[in-house]
DNA sequence: GGGCGAAGTTTACGATGTCAACATCGGGGG
DNA sequence: CCCCCGATGTTGACATCGTAAACTTCGCCC
């Protein structure tokens, strides 16, 4: 029985909901997402998710993994062009900076407290391993020492995680252009990045 | 009723709210910190604390302003013994992380998307800057050139935060013992401070 | 074709944030 | 001295939320 066949009464509800979600957290913030509004918007009653979902938990961790593909596709396709390691390194912050700050709400549910519950956020980590593995891609191509690479790789993800939250919750004034974010991220990696 | 009941005039019952949410945000995170259950450990009923807070962003700004005024502490107090300028600014830093950890609920709430509130965040953002002063000292202290401090400043509170959101948030595992968090701090700041 | 199980619905319960109306205290003017 | 008023707390109510239980509807397989 593939999840794909079933379309008894609404074709694969299980991913309108999650695309239900990801729309009314892009809209409204993760304050207004409720179980309840994500069902109304796929256009199905309150506890139709639960046949799907064992609970909201476990619904925010799919979108979450969703977000998590999205996020490790951005810092691998960062790691594309870029002239050498440790540019590579920098501007795969500053790709990780850009996300966080076009998908706050989406970047705020993969990191931050949202998901409470045990099962879900064993979910959520195997979720962000494709990214981590990027970074430590990254960090690779820069240091040799392989003894030194966990020291720099979490130096690094500090940095970008830091200013990505600092920048998400208001804590720093947001640049209005996508591109004056990149260049405020670029600037703080340049000066915390070891070379 | 005599002894439990109603006992309208309470002495300072603001100040016993605050204290009541301080202590449910350590004993239960701040899932559980419903503006009810603060009530009730007050000994008070669900509307009292309307009384003294137009609504619950307001109270939980209010633990978070008593938060910073901590945190401030910690920061400042970490520059005193450290025996040059950048030492004092890495120690700044470890100050931070350590805070962060040992009040986990307590840092999510003041960094946090927790409050929403136009009017409460503005609070916050008022009661931040002390610690932010701490932070200012502390670079301008190492960086001659006044036109760079900015900079400097931006990227070590980034990593710092980081590093604090990654723990706290559980993205990398928390250290037992509150030692073995300083050291990690230590570690990650000697990395990405410039000197 | 009849029943079986999956998908969705309705109803219900306790908890929460907050509004409105009421009760109670303590201090200041007759 | 008494009484009244405003500050402080209380009770009751409502909409919303997450979710448990029981019921209904649909399409596939024997």
């Amino acid at each position: 029985m593939s999840t794909s066949g079933a379309r008894y009464h609404h074709g694969d509800l299980r991913a309108a909901l999650v695309g239900a979600a990801l729309g009314l957290l892009r809209e409204v913030g993760a304050a207004g997402l409720s179980l309840r509004a994500v069902a109304r918007a796929a256009g199905v009653s309150a506890m139709a998710p639960y046949r799907h979902f064992p609970d909201k938990d476990a619904l925010l961790a799919a979108v979450a993994t969703h977000g998590f593909a999205l996020f490790a596709a951005r810092l691998e396709a960062a790691l594309a062009d870029a002239p050498g390691p440790r540019a590579a390194l920098i501007e795969q912050g500053v790709a990780y900076v850009t996300f966080a700050c076009t998908e706050r709400a989406l970047f705020r549910l993969m990191f931050g407290p949202l998901i409470a519950g045990a099962k879900a956020r064993a979910t959520l980590h195997e979720g962000g391993a494709p990214a981590y593995a990027a970074l430590e891609r990254a960090v690779a191509a820069m240091v040799a020492d392989p003894a030194r690479r966990p020291a720099v790789a979490l130096s690094c993800w500090s940095v970008a995680h830091g200013l990505a939250c600092l920048l998400v919750d208001g804590q720093v004034a947001m640049p209005a252009e996508t591109e004056a974010i990149g260049a405020l991220a670029r600037s703080v990696l340049e000066q915390a990045v070891p070379s």
